[in-house]
RNA sequence: CGGGGCAUAGUGUAAUGGCAGCACGAGUCCCUUGGGAGGAUUUACUCUGGGUUCGAAUCCCAGUGCCCCGACCA
């Protein structure tokens, strides 16, 4: 892409008032825009990342079995009385429709998948099954804040599964968790599994929290075991398991799975027929990831002083391709437009910052903030050097490199 | 939902109760290309509603919004 023709830009300065470096850099970046408190647009660049994301969280569900739905954002009150959650759910936001009908904005899905899920399951021949949706949620929260980690309206992973009973859900549960490990691995992110407090209708839950300073979370970690729980349930000073000594952190909380048990199926009459013949209820399972929320949390994980370091894995292009004099230099304008041409035949994405008007320093100071994993600079000293400057965005190292071995080189 | 801070041009900031200014950005032109360079010129601002005052960006009251701390987070 032309980044003269991008829709956003990048500040000069860093938005005074946020303190949290996620919103500090996508903001000032122009990945995301602001409309209110915890409201956010994404814009082309931000929505690349998201997509990216995604696009790894959905593959790894479809792998272990997960079918991709799409369910409405809209739900009537009915639903909600039926679990109990219009009065118990503090953060839903309620709307009035026409003739004063009531209605939900999604916050979760269980008073929607459920009697889905009624609909079509009958018998055990029909279990287990496994519903997922990416989708937008909307969340009354008290306090939005930290940029993408806690908003109002946010993009989640939400799957369902529908088990004959308390095994088979225990042993689906293990893939979800292994699942999950991939999911946060391909996005750079070393992602723990900490047990956790549940909530209304769990005894407890298992989150998968990423150390960092600017979490929200307090996660105590064993140094011998390599357990980890949320301060939410335990608060001592010695390992439960193991005696061993403590750690405290601060981290984020990026995935959060339940076993629901048949809470939701006996709200709605979900049953199956088994192979006696007999009604039994179906056992649930329900498994989040804040995709928005993940977005934010790489960013605070990965960055520097000067900006953002993508994960090859989900940056919005691989390369930043970034001329010097090219106005005045006809070569170094043609190698460039080559070498443009040459990546995208080859499928690397590349943002080639083709704009004339701009002195060097504020090009190389875009691309540190942007946080492509590769710099690419063509200038004629690097022409006379027989080619094109390679930098990764994570190193300080700089080499030369020629045209002919480049490409191949970046298809690695 | 309790507490604190802040609110001036697109962005960032200045202005004892007395002519709202500067920088960046944006537009036009010139110049410039290895770390946000320079010149000429144009452009645009006091969150909302009340009050005090001869006079309010400034003081007072209320509201709204943003950020932060806490509570909350199925």
């Amino acid at each position: 892409m032309y980044q003269s023709t991008l829709f956003s830009k990048t500040k000069k300065e860093t938005p005074p008032d946020e303190v949290s470096l996620n919103a500090q850099l996508l903001l000032q970046a122009g990945y995301v825009d602001k409309l209110v408190a915890g409201v956010y647009s994404y814009l082309p660049l931000g929505l690349k990342v998201l997509n990216n994301i995604q696009e790894i969280v959905r593959a790894e569900m479809n792998k272990i079995g997960g079918q991709e739905i799409l369910m409405p954002a809209l739900s009537p009150k009915a639903n909600w009385q039926k679990t109990g959650r219009w009065e118990g759910f503090d953060v839903l936001f309620k709307l009035k429709g026409s003739g004063d009908k009531e209605y939900a904005l999604g916050a979760s899905h269980e008073e929607v998948v459920t009697p889905l899920v009624d609909k079509y399951v009958n018998s055990y021949r029909d279990l287990p099954v496994s519903l997922y949706q990416i989708q937008t949620k909307f969340r009354d929260e008290p306090r939005p804040k930290s940029g993408l980690l806690r908003g109002r309206e946010f993009s989640m992973k939400d799957l369902y599964s529908f088990h004959r009973d308390q095994a088979d859900l225990d042993k689906y549960y293990e893939k979800f968790i292994a699942a999950y490990k991939n999911i946060f691995s391909r996005c750079g992110l070393d992602a723990k599994l900490v047990k956790s407090g549940g909530g209304t209708f769990s005894k407890f839950s298992d989150e998968f929290q990423v150390f960092t300073p600017h979490g929200e979370d307090i996660v105590f970690s064993c140094s011998k075991c390599d357990l980890h729980q949320n301060k939410e349930i335990f608060a001592g000073d010695k390992c439960p398991n193991c005696q061993g000594k403590l750690e405290e952190n601060k981290a984020i909380e990026v995935g959060n799975i339940f076993k629901l048990g048949s809470k939701y199926a006996k709200d709605f009459g979900l049953t199956y027929t088994d192979e006696k013949g007999q009604e039994q209820d179906v056992v649930m399972g329900c498994y989040g990831i804040g995709i928005s929320r993940l977005m934010g949390a790489i960013v605070e994980v990965h960055h520097d002083e000067a900006g953002i370091i993508w994960p090859a894995s989900i940056t919005p292009f691989k390369v930043h391709l970034i001329p010097i004099g090219a106005d005045k230099n006809d070569e170094v304008k043609s190698e460039t437009d080559k070498l443009y041409k040459a990546l995208q035949a080859k499928n690397i994405g590349v943002l080639y910052d083709d704009r004339l008007d701009m002195g060097v320093g504020q090009k190389l100071a875009d691309a540190d903030l942007l946080g492509m994993p590769v710099r690419l600079i063509i200038s004629a000293k690097t022409l006379e050097n027989g080619g094109c400057e390679v930098k990764r965005r994570d190193s300080d190292k700089v080499e030369i490199m020629p045209f002919d071995k480049l490409v191949e080189h970046l298809e690695k």
